[in-house]
DNA sequence: TCTGGGGTCCTAGGACCC
DNA sequence: TCTGGGGTCCTAGGACCC
């Protein structure tokens, strides 16, 4: 009964800073970075010349975004902190973020892809996953056509991967990154997925895979011929058999082409450790500044919210959170600063705090309810 | 010289209800 | 003294992803 799927897992390659290097031609072929806080923009010089922050001067935390696949084969990667990836590639130009513009990259590369095939699930600003099952054509002909209308719409290459599910697709299209385009079928599983590393498999991240090392799985390969008795026993049930059928390129997951926001939160990191007593006022103002940023991004966004949360990391990254949910759904920034007020009360400021969040969840959409909107069924009273 | 900011999903225990 | 099971909501933490 069940017809094999097609479907498709789309990535922009290296997105941010691809994006930079269309507003500064000039940076073609350098190591470039982009992420950092209080970075100079270029300026264009008198002779012509772009002058641009180095990575070597960077002073101050924060990690690289993204890179540039010169700045990659220096060694440099995102998620890296910056002092470490400056001390690797002192010379790379470090250009700061411009969300707006990667935003308006994103929607137009979404909807190249929409204008020939239409059913898109949105993995964030620079990945897609494509349900390609009511298009009939040849895969690569048409992974051809997609990379072309994306070029054709940015100026930006990607990489797609094409095959019976999310889980290959998305192995798929790192394959062969960039400009990348990778077809499988479960036949090419042996021959080219089981040598790749447990790790590449999305979904098994750093603890997992150190586990699995220790257990002495590395590839996929050894993963598929461990027992599913072994993994359930070692990962729990779910986690055990979810494990045995990636591993053979099981995935029944759909994809998912429209869904509403879980929660919406905002949060930051102080350039130097704060502490609850010393520097108490500090800590006010960013924590009110929080909320109301978070309500104007609840407004823009059309949600109230009944639960708030609160999330401190501690200088030695220890995190804690705390939750309130309250009978009836509250949006305004006052009202978000005396819920998430109370939070604070109840989590112990005796250690210097790196990072404050505040978050939004319980989300109620202002927009189907009508502006007053009620809590839920079970908060009415009869 | 440590490690951003925005999310999702899962687990697990306790409260509370039927 | 013994004793249920299921369901939902809430909270806290953690893994993982882009």
């Amino acid at each position: 009964m069940n017809s094999i799927r097609r479907i498709a897992h789309l990535d922009m390659d290296a997105f941010f800073a691809s994006v930079e290097l269309i507003r500064y031609p000039a940076l073609r072929g350098l190591a470039v970075v982009v992420g950092g806080r209080n970075i100079a923009p270029p300026v264009l010089a008198a002779d012509g010349s772009l002058l641009c922050a180095r990575l070597g001067d960077y002073v101050g935390r924060g990690v690289i975004t993204t890179s540039t696949y010169e700045a990659r084969a220096q060694g440099v990667f995102s998620g890296m902190g910056l002092m470490k990836a400056a001390a690797l590639a002192p010379d790379a130009i470090l250009l700061p973020a411009n969300f707006d513009a990667y935003r308006h990259y994103s929607r137009l590369f979404k909807a190249a892809v929409a204008s020939i095939a239409p059913k898109i699930e949105d993995r964030g600003i620079d990945e897609i996953y494509i349900d390609l099952d009511d298009i009939p054509e040849d895969s690569v002909a048409l992974a051809r056509r997609l990379k072309d209308a994306v070029f054709a719409a940015t100026g930006l290459r990607c990489s797609i991967g094409i095959s019976p599910n999310k889980l290959l697709s998305k192995i798929g299209s790192d394959l062969d990154k960039p400009d990348g385009l990778t077809i499988l079928q479960m036949d090419d599983i042996p021959q080219r997925i089981w040598p790749l590393a447990a790790r590449k498999i999305n979904g098994i991240g750093p603890k997992a895979g150190e586990k699995l090392n220790r257990l002495n799985i590395h590839t996929i390969g050894e993963l598929a011929a461990t027992p599913v008795e072994v993994l359930v026993r070692q990962f729990g049930r779910s986690t055990g058999s979810w494990l045995h059928q990636v591993a053979h390129g099981v995935d029944e997951r759909p994809v998912v082409t429209k869904s509403e926001p879980k929660s919406i939160s905002r949060e930051t990191t102080f350039e130097r450790d704060l502490h609850a007593r010393q520097n108490r006022a500090e800590l006010s103002e960013v924590f009110t500044m929080l909320c109301m940023r978070l309500a104007d991004d609840l407004m823009r966004k059309g949600y109230a919210c009944r639960t708030i949360g609160i999330k401190l990391r501690y200088a030695d990254f220890q995190v804690v959170t705390r939750d309130l949910t309250l009978p009836i759904a509250i949006s305004s920034g006052d009202e978000l600063r005396k819920a998430a007020g109370e939070c604070l009360k109840r989590v112990p400021l005796d250690q210097k705090i790196r990072l404050l969040g505040v978050r939004a969840s319980g989300l109620h959409s202002l927009s189907e309810h009508g502006r007053e909107c009620p809590a839920s069924q079970a908060q009415l009273p009869f």
